[in-house]
DNA sequence: TGCAGATGTATCAGCTCGATACATCGCCCA
DNA sequence: TGGGCGATGTATCGAGCTGATACATCTGCA
């Protein structure tokens, strides 16, 4: 039963609650908002999700305040416990294939600011190869495609492997700019303890 | 049970089939090749589809030429029937909601060229809605954060946005020259016949 | 000859989507 | 005071898809 849950939507949940405690409901707007572009949960998802991190206590329900009235229940808010943190940590380190497919990439890179930068850096070019090796077999499969295609066709793959070059420029300004970041890093580390470099 | 099926696989085969006769696997690859940087179908989905065409008498495997030896059948080549073109006819004059989501768009679009010019033009209009909608929705989510975004979630957000926006100009360049080509047409059928119309 | 990889048909557990149900809350207006 | 209504909120279910897997055949080639 434990750990077998969608990787990416626990990520997603884990890694909203942890900025802060939050219901069903909210949590569902959230992410719908975070990655408005790029996909949407529902609630056939997200509720037994909620359950299976219920039932192994990565999260828990929040106390209401003492102060409200008892006997009232509607919202129900959830919060990480240790072992949440820790998984979501776990979570963060983790670079494999399916971080970087469509579906997973956003969420991934929506919580770059808690991963390692080498992770981000892995990341990154994984998503990137994963394009490329998408752009290779388009272009081959279409150059071994015999027929002349319709003007439509021709113009659905001249936009889809537009997208996708635009994609890779992108992706390739970011991991310019995370090696910056390593480079300006190291170098400074180098400064402050002169004689041990790599 | 009859016409019951996912719409958009029903066109996808269909079209495919029309073009010229196929076997699954045969059919997968082109519709894989044809829709390669938007989606990909599985045979969990294909299969089951054409079963279903068959039974409702759509298509038909087509009969080996005879000079084959008999008792081999590896292949299964499909083929469609009148019923068929007929029912792939339907399916390229309905434009509805579901013809501009993210994953039937694509669909439609690669058959534009048996779509009659209205159609086209009114799903290339749904689909630019379809994303000024979510445009719109994302930027009132956003508007309402109190919160700081930080640097990763805000550049996810404006590249989300820039390739929207991309495709909304797209969508523009597209539906300009549609209505210029209607324009055309009904013009130089002034200049035929003037007084009548067709 | 053998064998690796492409071709080819087919199914299944597990999961997700979209719809739906149902209750409460806040707010306005008569 | 009530009552209507849209947003908020939890929850489930059937239909249908994905990704994996099984298994057979064909083809090139060493």
């Amino acid at each position: 039963m434990t750990g077998s849950r969608n990787g990416v939507l626990e990520l997603a949940v884990l890694g909203s609650l942890h900025e802060n405690p939050l219901h069903g409901y909210e949590l569902r707007k959230r992410l719908n908002t975070l990655l408005g572009m790029f996909r949407a949960f529902s609630y056939g998802s997200l509720y037994p999700c909620l359950k299976g991190l219920l039932t192994d206590g990565l999260i828990v329900e929040e106390e209401p305040p003492d102060d409200v009235v008892l006997g009232r229940r509607s919202k129900i808010v959830y919060k990480l416990t240790a072992e949440g943190k820790e998984r979501l940590q776990e979570l963060l380190t983790q670079a494999g294939p399916s971080s970087w497919e469509d579906e997973n990439f956003g969420i991934h890179f929506a919580f770059f600011r808690h991963t390692e930068a080498e992770v981000r850096l892995r990341i990154l070019e994984g998503r990137r190869s994963r394009l490329e090796e998408r752009m290779e077999n388009v272009r081959t499969a279409l150059a071994r495609t015999r027929e002349r295609l319709d003007s439509y066709t021709l113009e659905l793959q001249r936009h889809g492997l537009e997208s996708v070059e635009r994609e890779v420029r992108w992706l390739n300004e970011l991991i310019n700019t995370e090696r910056a970041q390593a480079a300006d890093k190291s170098q400074s580390e180098r400064d402050e303890r002169p004689g041990s470099d790599e």
